[in-house]
DNA sequence: TTAAATGCAAAATATTTGCACGTTG
DNA sequence: CAACGTGCAAATATTTTGCATTTAA
């Protein structure tokens, strides 16, 4: 991974944000978490008690998400998680024993046909697969 | 399609769920839609005020998700919206625009390849398309 | 008849918002 | 210093739960 903290500073700025103390430190638990989709509480509780607000983790993820920094999604039970951009365009294996997330590569859109076919223009799409990663398997033996 | 209704009374009972008016009514509004994607609240608003509680409707959708009749998903606002399953495994164009969904098979799976060099054991999938319809391109011309 | 279904009210949870104050640029 | 960020408290919104009553099988 290139990714480091100037950068992400840059385009926080960029996007019109203020580099804060807070947005530091939220970047920090998200970069020591890559491997992970986060949601807010999860982010609270990889804090001190006390060292930011309920409103202010929202608002911050908002503004990195906005700034294009973060990508989002859902989880099963309707939570947003976030987690830092990789850098190439992929989906997610997600593990749903232990919540890790595998890469993978989104080569060929083995849907452009019907996109063609229905005269459908396609704006975003959300793939995901859910399943047991190699080492929950091994735990379970 | 072949969706018929003491087909579906049938898989509620054999789930061990009683075919109440409810129920049936629910599946009515459910059957009339079968194109949308409908939330708790949308049910709702489709049925004669006070017809039905929110808290029976939330619990006769997740029983009919239970019996294998209907399928959810959570929409960008993280809302749960489910439409009667379809016979055939396929995936889902949704227009953002109207909401309509359109089905497109699912043939390959091209990340099979990423399963298998993983050593990742698939249990489900979530894949959807998002976009503008082919109706609602026309409208905004 | 009796276990499941329902309505009603209240609770639980996630997320958003208004406002006063603090901080960045 | 002016605009944006933050904490706090309260408001929304969705979904769940407890309990008394009704109803399907």
């Amino acid at each position: 991974m290139m990714i480091n903290y100037q950068n992400l500073y840059e385009k926080l700025h960029d996007a019109g944000f203020r580099v804060t103390a807070r947005k530091k430190l939220l970047l920090s638990v998200l970069l020591d978490n890559s491997d992970y989709l986060l949601s807010p509480s999860d982010i609270i509780g990889k804090l001190e008690p006390g060292t930011m607000d309920t409103a202010t983790v929202y608002r911050i993820l908002q503004s990195m998400h906005q700034a294009g920094i973060i990508e989002s999604s859902l989880d099963s039970q309707g939570i947003s998680r976030y987690k830092i951009c990789d850098s190439t365009p992929h989906h997610h294996m997600i593990c749903t024993s232990c919540g890790r997330i595998l890469n993978f590569p989104c080569n060929e859109k083995f849907w452009g046909k019907y996109l063609e076919e229905n005269n459908f223009k396609e704006t975003s799409h959300s793939i995901e697969v859910f399943g047991i990663c190699s080492e929950c398997q091994k735990k379970s033996d």
